[in-house]
Formats: C-alpha cells, structure tokens, sequence
DNA sequence: ATTATCTATAGATCTATAGATAATGC
DNA sequence: ATTATCTATAGATCTATAGATAATGC
C-alpha cells in the first residue's frame, strides 16, 4: 500500500494531531489544520479517525495512562527511604520535562469537557485511590521508626505534583517575559527540580 | 433609561459573561450563550462591547490587575519575618480561594492566545521583575541575620504559587473522583492551606 | 476487488452588522 | 431626538459524509 519505511499517511495523521493537540488543546485545533500538517485533505482525517474525538482518543489514550501512573506512582524500587524520594521526584520531574505541554492539556481538557472528564475518571479513577493508600502504608512505616515527620499521603503527593508542574504550566508566559535560550532554560529546569527535591525533603525531615 | 435600582442590561451581560468564560474559557463560550444567560438577544452584546474580545477585557482588565498583584505582593507589612510570610501565604491562598476558577482562566488564555498572552505582558510585565527584587532584598536581610536559609525569591515565590494553585486547578478532577460536602471540601482547602504554611516556613529555616 | 485519497458540499455553529421598532428624556 | 432592544441575515468557519478517482494487491 505504501513504502514499509516511509510513514504512513495514518501515521503522520496521528502525529500532526498529537503536535496540534497540545499546542491548542482539542477546542482550537481543527481537522483542516491537522490535514494541512499531515500533508492531506481534511477528508482523510476522518476517513481514518471518523471523528474528531476519537482522533484525540487514539492520540491520548496511551499517553493519559502513562502521565497518570508516573504521576503517582512513587514507591517501590529499593533503597534508603531519602534516596528512593528524591529519584522518585525526580523522575517524575524528568517525565513532565519529557512532555512539557501535557500537563496543561491534560487540565484544560478535564476540565472544560465534562464528558471526557467523566469517562476519564471511570478509568483510571480508582488508581489514585490505591496508589496513596499503598504509599500512606510506607510513610506510616517510616515514621514509626521516627525517621520522618507525619504527613498525608494526598498531600505530599499533591505538594511533588504541584512543585513539579508549575514551571511548565508557565512556561508560555515565561518565555515571554524573558528571552531564554534553550541552554538557560535548561539551567533553569535543573535547579528548579534539585530545588524541589530540598523542598520535600525537608518538609520530611523528623 | 431604566430602573435605577434594578440592575442594567449591560451588567447583566457583563456578569453572564465573566460566569460563563470562567467556566468554558474564551474559545468555548459563545455570545449567543451569554445573550441568553443575560436575558436578551445576542445582538445586544455586541451593541454593548462591539466584539467578543473587547467583551473579555471589558470583565478581566481589572481582575488581571488584582490577581496578579496579589500573586506577587509578598512583602510589607511590619510583623516578625515568620510571621509576615505565613500571612502573606495564607492572605495569597484566602484570595484564590475567592477566585476559585481565575487561577484557570489565566493559564488558559494566556497559554492558548499568543495575542493577549504579548498583550498582558506587554501591560503587566515589568511588576514581577521589581516585586522579584524587592522581595530579594528582603530576604537577603534575613539571611545575613542568620535566621533563614538561602533561597532565590523566584524560587520562594514560584513554590508559594504553584502549592496553592495546585487545588484550585484540579478542583473539576477532584469533583468528579470524589463526593464532597461544601464543608468537606472546605476543610480540606483549609488544611491544606495550612501544610503549605508548613512547608515553606520548613524550607526556610535555618 | 479493495483500500487510500480527493473534491465537493450539506448542515451546524458562531460572530458581527444592518436595519426596524420600542422605550426614554427633553 | 437619542438610546436600547429586537429580528434577520451575511459571511466565515468547521465537522462530517457522499461520491468520484487513483493506487495497490491478488
């Protein structure tokens, strides 16, 4: 049907969506955009997808399923319980630096469309749930054996999601009030991440 | 013109349009909608404010202004260092929390429309850059003294935004997963404002 | 014969304006 | 005479589909 090495047309498809998706979210973008990128018409787009929604099923389904688990899932691996918080921070950082505009989409999707919101927490609605409370268990742990002050599972992971995301939910705005190059930037990110890191640690320190 | 204790049509319009851009954003909200939800025809709306656009700066021009100083007036009063930023922390998180859905709509549009985005920078940019500073000196002044660790004030400012952001942001999420009372909802905001307290003053002691 | 791609268009909005009519102030 | 409000509609999108044509696999 086509040359196996180049991309498929569905393919490129796919990706002028993902692009277009995150620069705009789902309201802005528009099929005939997402074509025009891709390289064909605006017919084709639904010819493959049918519909605009499920386009952006097809784009998101995987990618949600990944950002949400990283998102929360921080335990596990073994190691000192200071050192497996501060890689957990930090990969999770590291993921968000990965996908820089997810996590603005993710909210802006959520919560202007009250379907997708709805069917997104059917889902994935219960993984939060256990995620915590396998986590309180370890916090629990630690500070029984007096190693860490007491503190909410919901909370703490609350504070490593907030302190995480906020530089690349502004980071539109400060690109431009500031004139970065990508170098300062990443400067920027690094320090910010082993900042932190210091902030939770110390909010755990006994 | 009209009843002069009966509120204007064009209050009426102005009201109905900040609700519904809070709650749909300025791409999804129509002026059809606002027409109906303000009790006339949507011709009227633009007799009144002319475009959609002039519309939107019409109801945020002066709640930017108010938030944005807020967000960023942290300094003053003359109370004890430690004393002053937990005010400073809660008074940020209190006027957030009247403005539940603000937080939102300004990441929004600034994040999806370039033009306002070069707008509102254009207007407001250089407040941060002399609170940033100001502030600085300040805590420079307490570090010399001993009684404060090192810190960056972007850095002290970004993390008092994004812990007290982050619950206002994800509010339409955590609806939905779960089932509150307005008062288990608040108690949850009010413990939380606390344990952002808690935290910043633990990253800044000595 | 099947699958991929295109052209054309129906139908649904939505913003903005023109022009008619009603309400108000002098 | 001026201001407020309405009805009607032009013009611009945008999504989705119908139907034609081109490309591919057997």
């Amino acid at each position: 049907m086509h040359e196996p090495n180049e991309p498929s047309m569905e393919q490129a498809i796919l990706e002028a969506a993902e692009r277009l998706f995150l620069e705009k979210g789902f309201a802005l973008a528009t099929t005939t955009e997402i074509a025009r990128r891709a390289g064909c018409n605006q017919a084709l787009v639904h010819y493959y997808f049918r519909t605009k929604e499920r386009l952006f099923e097809a784009v998101f389904e995987k990618k949600a399923r990944m950002y949400i688990t990283a998102l929360l899932q921080i335990g596990e691996t073994e190691l000192p319980f200071e050192e497996k918080m501060r890689k957990k921070i930090e990969s999770h950082f590291d993921m968000l630096k990965e996908n820089p505009k997810m996590s603005f989409l993710f909210l802006n999707e959520l919560t202007t469309n009250p379907v997708r919101l709805t069917s997104m927490v059917e889902k994935y609605g219960d993984l939060p749930v256990s995620v915590v409370s396998q986590f309180q268990a370890e916090l629990d742990k630690e500070f029984a054996k007096g190693r860490i002050r007491k503190i909410e599972a919901s909370d703490l992971i609350l504070s490593i999601l907030s302190l995480n995301m906020i530089l690349f939910l502004i980071m539109p705005i400060l690109k431009s009030m500031t004139d970065l190059t990508p170098e300062q930037l990443d400067q920027i990110l690094e320090r910010r991440k082993q900042e932190n890191v210091q902030m939770i640690l110390r909010r755990l320190e006994p």
